[in-house]
DNA sequence: TTCATTTTGTGATTTAAGTCACACACTTCC
DNA sequence: GGAAGTGTGTGACTTAAATCACAAAATGAA
Protein backbone atom coordinates (compact mmCIF):
# COMPACT_ATOMS: atom_id res chain seq x y z
CA UNK A 1 0.00 0.00 0.00
CA UNK A 2 1.03 3.06 -0.71
CA UNK A 3 0.54 6.64 1.39
CA UNK A 4 0.64 9.76 0.13
CA UNK A 5 2.45 12.15 2.09
CA UNK A 6 -0.24 14.75 1.96
CA UNK A 7 -2.46 12.48 3.78
CA UNK A 8 0.52 11.66 6.46
CA UNK A 9 0.65 15.71 6.51
CA UNK A 10 -2.94 15.70 6.94
CA UNK A 11 -3.04 13.40 10.12
CA UNK A 12 -0.34 15.27 11.77
CA UNK A 13 -1.77 18.61 11.11
CA UNK A 14 -5.02 16.90 12.60
CA UNK A 15 -2.96 15.87 16.14
CA UNK A 16 -1.32 19.21 16.40
CA UNK A 17 -4.13 21.55 16.03
CA UNK A 18 -6.37 19.10 18.78
CA UNK A 19 -3.37 20.92 20.72
CA UNK A 20 -3.31 24.24 19.85
CA UNK A 21 -5.02 26.36 16.86
CA UNK A 22 -2.86 27.96 14.63
CA UNK A 23 -3.37 29.50 10.75
CA UNK A 24 -2.33 27.94 7.39
CA UNK A 25 0.57 31.00 7.28
CA UNK A 26 2.18 28.44 10.68
CA UNK A 27 1.17 24.81 9.04
CA UNK A 28 3.14 25.99 5.71
CA UNK A 29 5.91 26.97 8.13
CA UNK A 30 5.48 23.27 9.94
CA UNK A 31 4.81 21.74 6.78
CA UNK A 32 7.97 23.34 5.30
CA UNK A 33 10.89 21.56 7.61
CA UNK A 34 8.88 17.89 8.06
CA UNK A 35 10.55 15.21 6.17
CA UNK A 36 8.55 11.96 6.36
CA UNK A 37 10.28 7.92 6.25
CA UNK A 38 9.43 4.73 7.17
CA UNK A 39 10.35 2.08 9.55
CA UNK A 40 10.85 -1.90 9.05
CA UNK A 41 9.16 -3.74 12.00
CA UNK A 42 12.48 -3.89 14.49
CA UNK A 43 14.40 -1.13 12.68
CA UNK A 44 16.21 1.17 15.16
CA UNK A 45 15.02 4.87 14.66
CA UNK A 46 17.36 6.17 17.90
CA UNK A 47 20.25 4.05 18.93
CA UNK A 48 21.58 4.13 22.46
CA UNK A 49 24.93 6.37 23.04
CA UNK A 50 23.77 9.13 19.97
CA UNK A 51 22.00 12.30 20.23
CA UNK A 52 18.42 12.57 19.28
CA UNK A 53 18.28 15.39 16.90
CA UNK A 54 14.17 15.02 15.93
CA UNK A 55 10.89 14.90 17.18
CA UNK A 56 8.70 12.54 15.41
CA UNK A 57 4.64 12.05 14.71
CA UNK A 58 3.85 8.62 14.33
CA UNK A 59 1.24 8.48 11.19
CA UNK A 60 1.01 5.04 11.31
CA UNK A 61 2.82 1.75 13.51
CA UNK A 62 4.41 2.16 16.70
CA UNK A 63 7.94 2.12 18.62
CA UNK A 64 9.00 1.13 22.14
CA UNK A 65 11.90 2.35 24.12
CA UNK A 66 14.08 0.44 25.51
CA UNK A 67 17.44 0.18 28.19
CA UNK A 68 19.98 -2.69 28.12
CA UNK A 69 20.19 -3.84 32.51
CA UNK A 70 22.63 -6.67 32.78
CA UNK A 71 21.92 -8.43 29.45
CA UNK A 72 17.88 -7.85 28.94
CA UNK A 73 16.25 -4.86 27.66
CA UNK A 74 13.85 -3.23 29.85
CA UNK A 75 10.91 -1.46 27.75
CA UNK A 76 10.63 2.20 29.37
CA UNK A 77 8.23 3.74 26.86
CA UNK A 78 5.53 2.22 24.32
CA UNK A 79 4.62 4.72 21.69
CA UNK A 80 1.34 4.13 19.21
CA UNK A 81 0.52 6.04 16.15
CA UNK A 82 -0.83 9.66 16.13
CA UNK A 83 1.47 10.04 19.18
CA UNK A 84 4.96 12.51 18.98
CA UNK A 85 7.63 10.60 20.03
CA UNK A 86 11.11 11.76 21.20
CA UNK A 87 13.98 11.60 24.05
CA UNK A 88 13.01 15.03 25.62
CA UNK A 89 16.64 14.54 27.63
CA UNK A 90 19.04 13.69 24.84
CA UNK A 91 16.90 16.17 22.45
CA UNK A 92 17.39 19.11 24.92
CA UNK A 93 20.37 18.68 26.25
CA UNK A 94 22.10 17.23 23.02
CA UNK A 95 23.21 14.49 25.55
CA UNK A 96 23.69 10.58 24.21
CA UNK A 97 19.95 8.75 24.91
CA UNK A 98 20.13 6.14 27.27
CA UNK A 99 17.69 4.39 25.61
CA UNK A 100 17.22 3.34 22.19
CA UNK A 101 13.78 3.53 20.22
CA UNK A 102 12.70 0.67 17.92
CA UNK A 103 9.16 -0.14 15.49
CA UNK A 104 7.16 -2.47 16.81
CA UNK A 105 5.67 -2.56 13.63
CA UNK A 106 6.00 -1.17 10.48
CA UNK A 107 6.12 2.56 10.84
CA UNK A 108 5.62 5.80 8.85
CA UNK A 109 6.53 8.77 10.41
CA UNK A 110 6.85 12.58 10.09
CA UNK A 111 10.19 14.18 11.00
CA UNK A 112 11.42 17.93 12.24
CA UNK A 113 14.61 18.38 12.92
CA UNK A 114 15.66 20.36 15.99
CA UNK A 115 17.56 23.00 14.10
CA UNK A 116 14.92 23.29 12.00
CA UNK A 117 12.34 23.52 14.66
CA UNK A 118 14.88 26.00 16.80
CA UNK A 119 15.07 28.76 13.68
CA UNK A 120 11.06 28.12 13.23
CA UNK A 121 10.29 29.04 16.86
CA UNK A 122 12.26 32.40 16.66
CA UNK A 123 10.22 33.25 13.65
CA UNK A 124 6.80 32.29 14.77
CA UNK A 125 5.40 33.08 17.70
CA UNK A 126 2.38 31.33 16.83
CA UNK A 127 4.56 27.68 16.31
CA UNK A 128 5.94 28.46 19.61
CA UNK A 129 2.53 28.56 21.00
CA UNK A 130 2.05 25.39 19.67
CA UNK A 131 5.19 23.54 20.63
CA UNK A 132 4.46 24.66 24.27
CA UNK A 133 1.33 22.88 24.28
CA UNK A 134 2.49 19.94 22.91
CA UNK A 135 4.91 19.86 25.68
CA UNK A 136 2.06 20.86 28.21
CA UNK A 137 0.60 17.63 26.92
CA UNK A 138 3.74 15.44 27.20
CA UNK A 139 4.00 16.45 30.47
CA UNK A 140 0.35 15.38 31.88
CA UNK A 141 1.45 12.38 30.03
CA UNK A 142 4.74 11.53 31.16
CA UNK A 143 3.22 12.22 35.17
CA UNK A 144 0.61 9.71 34.07
CA UNK A 145 2.56 6.89 33.68
CA UNK A 146 4.84 7.85 36.50
CA UNK A 147 1.68 8.11 38.83
CA UNK A 148 0.55 4.30 37.69
CA UNK A 149 3.73 2.69 39.22
CA UNK A 150 3.06 4.12 42.49
CA UNK A 151 -0.56 4.34 42.58
CA UNK A 152 -0.93 0.77 41.36
CA UNK A 153 -0.05 -3.15 42.01
CA UNK A 154 0.93 -5.03 39.13
CA UNK A 155 -2.98 -6.19 38.56
CA UNK A 156 -4.33 -3.04 38.61
CA UNK A 157 -1.37 -1.54 36.05
CA UNK A 158 -2.89 -3.74 33.72
CA UNK A 159 -5.94 -2.28 34.08
CA UNK A 160 -5.23 1.08 33.66
CA UNK A 161 -3.53 0.05 30.45
CA UNK A 162 -6.32 -1.34 29.56
CA UNK A 163 -8.65 1.80 29.74
CA UNK A 164 -5.86 4.12 28.92
CA UNK A 165 -4.77 2.44 25.80
CA UNK A 166 -6.25 -0.90 24.84
CA UNK A 167 -4.64 -1.45 21.54
CA UNK A 168 -1.37 -1.50 22.98
CA UNK A 169 -2.29 -5.12 24.04
CA UNK A 170 -3.11 -5.82 20.26
CA UNK A 171 -0.19 -4.40 18.75
CA UNK A 172 2.51 -4.65 20.88
CA UNK A 173 3.80 -8.25 21.99
CA UNK A 174 3.16 -9.08 25.57
CA UNK A 175 6.28 -9.05 26.49
CA UNK A 176 7.00 -5.34 26.27
CA UNK A 177 4.58 -4.52 27.46
CA UNK A 178 5.04 -6.42 30.78
CA UNK A 179 8.50 -4.94 30.70
CA UNK A 180 6.74 -1.70 30.26
CA UNK A 181 4.39 -1.90 33.44
CA UNK A 182 7.40 -3.32 35.10
CA UNK A 183 6.54 -7.23 35.56
CA UNK A 184 8.17 -10.29 34.37
CA UNK A 185 6.06 -11.69 31.45
CA UNK A 186 5.25 -14.47 33.24
CA UNK A 187 3.25 -12.70 35.11
CA UNK A 188 1.55 -10.61 32.95
CA UNK A 189 0.19 -13.49 31.79
CA UNK A 190 -1.56 -14.91 34.93
CA UNK A 191 -3.29 -11.40 35.50
CA UNK A 192 -4.11 -11.75 32.47
CA UNK A 193 -5.71 -15.76 33.01
CA UNK A 194 -7.26 -13.91 36.52
CA UNK A 195 -8.98 -10.93 35.03
CA UNK A 196 -10.43 -12.72 31.98
CA UNK A 197 -12.10 -15.29 34.47
CA UNK A 198 -13.65 -12.40 36.81
CA UNK A 199 -14.74 -10.31 33.58
CA UNK A 200 -16.60 -13.34 32.29
CA UNK B 1 13.78 35.47 60.24
CA UNK B 2 11.65 37.86 57.41
CA UNK B 3 13.35 37.52 53.88
CA UNK B 4 12.70 40.25 51.26
CA UNK B 5 10.26 39.53 48.23
CA UNK B 6 13.36 40.92 46.21
CA UNK B 7 15.35 38.03 47.42
CA UNK B 8 12.65 35.32 46.56
CA UNK B 9 12.27 36.75 43.20
CA UNK B 10 16.24 37.19 43.03
CA UNK B 11 15.76 33.22 43.29
CA UNK B 12 13.53 32.96 41.39
CA UNK B 13 15.12 34.78 38.26
CA UNK B 14 18.16 32.88 38.90
CA UNK B 15 16.02 29.67 38.62
CA UNK B 16 14.03 30.49 35.84
CA UNK B 17 17.10 32.27 34.03
CA UNK B 18 18.87 28.89 34.29
CA UNK B 19 16.58 27.82 31.52
CA UNK B 20 16.95 30.29 28.80
CA UNK B 21 18.42 33.97 28.98
CA UNK B 22 16.36 37.00 28.55
CA UNK B 23 16.48 40.65 29.07
CA UNK B 24 15.70 43.16 31.91
CA UNK B 25 12.44 44.08 29.92
CA UNK B 26 10.99 40.01 30.31
CA UNK B 27 11.83 40.47 33.63
CA UNK B 28 10.03 42.93 34.75
CA UNK B 29 6.73 41.56 32.86
CA UNK B 30 7.12 38.31 34.79
CA UNK B 31 7.60 40.17 38.42
CA UNK B 32 4.83 41.70 37.62
CA UNK B 33 2.30 39.04 37.80
CA UNK B 34 3.87 37.13 40.48
CA UNK B 35 2.71 36.99 43.92
CA UNK B 36 4.49 35.42 46.84
CA UNK B 37 3.01 33.43 49.69
CA UNK B 38 3.72 31.41 52.48
CA UNK B 39 2.91 27.76 53.76
CA UNK B 40 3.42 26.85 57.59
CA UNK B 41 4.07 22.66 57.50
CA UNK B 42 1.04 21.00 56.73
CA UNK B 43 -0.87 23.56 55.28
CA UNK B 44 -2.38 21.95 51.67
CA UNK B 45 -1.77 23.95 48.94
CA UNK B 46 -3.71 22.66 46.24
CA UNK B 47 -6.76 20.31 47.40
CA UNK B 48 -7.62 17.50 45.73
CA UNK B 49 -10.70 17.87 43.74
CA UNK B 50 -10.04 21.83 42.99
CA UNK B 51 -9.02 22.73 39.95
CA UNK B 52 -5.12 24.22 39.74
CA UNK B 53 -4.33 27.61 38.38
CA UNK B 54 -1.13 28.42 39.17
CA UNK B 55 2.39 27.71 38.93
CA UNK B 56 4.34 27.88 42.00
CA UNK B 57 8.42 28.76 42.60
CA UNK B 58 9.85 27.35 45.75
CA UNK B 59 11.96 29.89 47.49
CA UNK B 60 12.43 27.69 50.56
CA UNK B 61 10.94 24.36 52.38
CA UNK B 62 8.75 21.74 50.58
CA UNK B 63 5.96 20.39 48.97
CA UNK B 64 4.89 16.60 48.25
CA UNK B 65 1.59 15.33 46.38
CA UNK B 66 0.15 12.51 47.86
CA UNK B 67 -3.37 10.89 46.23
CA UNK B 68 -5.72 8.85 48.66
CA UNK B 69 -6.01 4.97 48.21
CA UNK B 70 -8.45 3.00 50.18
CA UNK B 71 -8.04 5.72 52.99
CA UNK B 72 -3.91 6.10 53.06
CA UNK B 73 -2.48 8.77 50.96
CA UNK B 74 0.05 7.88 48.39
CA UNK B 75 2.62 10.33 47.75
CA UNK B 76 2.98 10.95 44.06
CA UNK B 77 5.92 13.90 44.34
CA UNK B 78 7.92 15.35 46.71
CA UNK B 79 9.17 19.16 45.33
CA UNK B 80 12.45 20.75 47.04
CA UNK B 81 12.77 25.04 47.17
CA UNK B 82 14.46 26.03 44.01
CA UNK B 83 12.01 24.27 41.67
CA UNK B 84 8.72 24.89 39.81
CA UNK B 85 5.65 22.72 41.42
CA UNK B 86 2.24 22.62 39.36
CA UNK B 87 -0.56 20.17 38.16
CA UNK B 88 -0.21 20.66 35.05
CA UNK B 89 -2.95 18.21 33.85
CA UNK B 90 -5.25 20.32 36.20
CA UNK B 91 -3.51 23.08 35.03
CA UNK B 92 -3.54 22.36 31.33
CA UNK B 93 -6.92 20.79 31.34
CA UNK B 94 -8.76 22.91 33.90
CA UNK B 95 -10.31 20.24 35.51
CA UNK B 96 -10.32 18.95 39.20
CA UNK B 97 -6.94 17.63 40.44
CA UNK B 98 -6.80 14.05 41.46
CA UNK B 99 -3.75 14.71 44.50
CA UNK B 100 -3.08 17.28 46.70
CA UNK B 101 -0.32 19.39 47.29
CA UNK B 102 1.07 19.99 50.92
CA UNK B 103 4.00 21.72 52.89
CA UNK B 104 6.17 19.43 54.56
CA UNK B 105 8.31 22.06 55.55
CA UNK B 106 7.07 25.98 56.33
CA UNK B 107 7.28 26.95 52.82
CA UNK B 108 7.89 30.32 51.03
CA UNK B 109 6.53 30.53 47.23
CA UNK B 110 6.37 32.75 44.42
CA UNK B 111 2.92 32.39 42.47
CA UNK B 112 2.24 33.15 39.10
CA UNK B 113 -1.37 32.24 37.34
CA UNK B 114 -2.67 31.20 34.48
CA UNK B 115 -4.85 33.33 33.45
CA UNK B 116 -2.05 36.27 33.98
CA UNK B 117 0.55 33.59 31.86
CA UNK B 118 -1.28 33.17 28.98
CA UNK B 119 -1.75 36.59 28.24
CA UNK B 120 2.11 37.11 29.13
CA UNK B 121 2.74 34.52 26.32
CA UNK B 122 0.24 36.36 23.93
CA UNK B 123 2.55 39.34 24.52
CA UNK B 124 5.69 38.31 25.02
CA UNK B 125 7.59 35.78 22.53
CA UNK B 126 10.51 35.90 25.25
CA UNK B 127 8.16 34.64 28.15
CA UNK B 128 7.20 32.09 25.33
CA UNK B 129 10.48 30.72 24.76
CA UNK B 130 11.39 31.01 28.71
CA UNK B 131 7.97 28.92 29.17
CA UNK B 132 9.06 26.19 26.21
CA UNK B 133 12.58 25.51 27.80
CA UNK B 134 11.10 25.08 31.87
CA UNK B 135 8.28 23.06 30.26
CA UNK B 136 11.02 20.56 28.31
CA UNK B 137 13.21 20.43 31.70
CA UNK B 138 10.33 19.63 33.04
CA UNK B 139 9.15 16.70 30.34
CA UNK B 140 12.92 15.52 31.30
CA UNK B 141 12.35 15.12 34.86
CA UNK B 142 8.94 13.64 34.77
CA UNK B 143 10.05 10.99 32.45
CA UNK B 144 13.43 10.41 34.92
CA UNK B 145 11.47 9.21 37.64
CA UNK B 146 9.21 7.22 35.10
CA UNK B 147 11.91 5.43 34.25
CA UNK B 148 13.25 5.01 38.01
CA UNK B 149 10.28 2.35 38.38
CA UNK B 150 11.07 0.71 35.12
CA UNK B 151 14.71 0.09 35.63
CA UNK B 152 15.37 -0.26 39.18
CA UNK B 153 14.32 -2.67 42.00
CA UNK B 154 13.55 -0.95 45.39
CA UNK B 155 16.93 -1.02 46.70
CA UNK B 156 18.20 0.49 43.35
CA UNK B 157 15.58 3.07 43.42
CA UNK B 158 16.78 4.13 46.97
CA UNK B 159 20.63 4.70 45.54
CA UNK B 160 19.02 6.59 42.27
CA UNK B 161 17.57 8.95 44.83
CA UNK B 162 20.49 9.39 46.97
CA UNK B 163 22.71 10.24 43.85
CA UNK B 164 19.77 12.67 41.97
CA UNK B 165 18.41 14.44 45.51
CA UNK B 166 20.32 13.45 48.73
CA UNK B 167 19.06 15.90 50.42
CA UNK B 168 15.05 15.20 49.99
CA UNK B 169 16.15 12.30 52.81
CA UNK B 170 16.92 14.86 55.21
CA UNK B 171 14.19 17.28 54.66
CA UNK B 172 10.86 14.55 54.19
CA UNK B 173 9.46 12.27 56.35
CA UNK B 174 11.23 8.89 55.31
CA UNK B 175 7.52 7.17 55.37
CA UNK B 176 6.47 9.89 52.35
CA UNK B 177 9.78 9.10 50.22
CA UNK B 178 9.14 5.54 50.71
CA UNK B 179 5.61 5.88 49.44
CA UNK B 180 7.10 8.09 46.17
CA UNK B 181 9.65 5.11 45.98
CA UNK B 182 6.40 2.60 45.43
CA UNK B 183 7.88 0.63 48.68
CA UNK B 184 6.13 0.56 52.26
CA UNK B 185 8.19 2.28 54.73
CA UNK B 186 9.51 -0.67 56.99
CA UNK B 187 10.86 -1.62 53.32
CA UNK B 188 12.62 1.89 52.90
CA UNK B 189 14.22 1.29 56.84
CA UNK B 190 15.88 -2.10 56.15
CA UNK B 191 17.09 -1.13 52.87
CA UNK B 192 18.78 1.75 54.65
CA UNK B 193 20.01 -0.66 57.27
CA UNK B 194 21.51 -2.99 54.37
CA UNK B 195 23.09 -0.29 52.48
CA UNK B 196 24.55 1.72 55.55
CA UNK B 197 26.47 -1.44 56.29
CA UNK B 198 28.33 -1.97 52.99
CA UNK B 199 29.11 1.52 52.39
CA UNK B 200 31.16 1.55 55.71
C1' DT C 1 11.83 19.12 81.52
C1' DT C 2 8.21 16.09 80.86
C1' DC C 3 4.51 14.11 78.46
C1' DA C 4 2.10 13.20 74.18
C1' DT C 5 2.53 12.56 69.44
C1' DT C 6 4.74 11.46 65.43
C1' DT C 7 8.11 8.93 63.12
C1' DT C 8 11.29 5.21 62.49
C1' DG C 9 13.18 0.57 63.41
C1' DT C 10 12.82 -4.50 63.99
C1' DG C 11 11.16 -9.23 64.47
C1' DA C 12 7.83 -12.99 62.86
C1' DT C 13 4.91 -14.30 59.34
C1' DT C 14 2.31 -14.11 55.00
C1' DT C 15 1.83 -13.25 50.32
C1' DA C 16 2.62 -12.26 45.70
C1' DA C 17 5.84 -11.67 42.20
C1' DG C 18 10.24 -13.55 40.42
C1' DT C 19 12.68 -17.44 38.61
C1' DC C 20 13.40 -21.68 36.10
C1' DA C 21 11.95 -25.09 32.98
C1' DC C 22 9.38 -26.58 29.44
C1' DA C 23 5.16 -27.08 26.60
C1' DC C 24 2.23 -25.05 23.53
C1' DA C 25 0.72 -21.59 19.94
C1' DC C 26 1.68 -18.57 16.14
C1' DT C 27 4.19 -16.57 12.61
C1' DT C 28 7.05 -16.41 8.47
C1' DC C 29 9.59 -17.95 5.02
C1' DC C 30 12.03 -21.65 2.33
C1' DG D 1 3.28 -27.68 4.06
C1' DG D 2 6.82 -28.29 7.38
C1' DA D 3 10.73 -26.37 9.92
C1' DA D 4 12.74 -22.63 12.48
C1' DG D 5 12.07 -19.05 15.16
C1' DT D 6 9.40 -16.00 18.06
C1' DG D 7 6.11 -15.29 21.42
C1' DT D 8 2.93 -16.89 25.18
C1' DG D 9 1.08 -19.98 28.83
C1' DT D 10 1.70 -22.83 32.95
C1' DG D 11 3.53 -25.58 36.78
C1' DA D 12 6.93 -26.01 40.81
C1' DC D 13 9.75 -23.56 43.57
C1' DT D 14 12.33 -19.43 45.50
C1' DT D 15 12.72 -14.98 47.06
C1' DA D 16 11.85 -10.46 48.51
C1' DA D 17 8.54 -7.20 49.78
C1' DA D 18 4.08 -6.58 52.35
C1' DT D 19 1.87 -7.08 56.53
C1' DC D 20 1.21 -7.07 61.47
C1' DA D 21 2.57 -5.95 65.93
C1' DC D 22 5.22 -3.60 68.92
C1' DA D 23 9.48 -1.18 70.59
C1' DA D 24 12.52 2.63 70.33
C1' DA D 25 13.60 7.39 68.85
C1' DA D 26 12.73 11.78 67.72
C1' DT D 27 9.94 15.75 67.78
C1' DG D 28 7.07 19.37 69.73
C1' DA D 29 4.15 21.55 72.92
C1' DA D 30 2.92 22.73 77.76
Amino acid sequence: MVVQDSEILESYRKHVSSFASFGNETWKLIESIVTIGTLNKGDISLQEGKVCSYVDFLYSGSLRAFSNRDGSEITTGIYLSGKCVTNMKSLSTQTPSSSSFQASEDTIYARIHKEHLTKLYEKSAEVQAVGRALLEAMVVEENDWKEMYTLYDPEERYMFLMKKSPEMLNRVPLQYVASFLGIRRETLSRIRKRTLKTNK
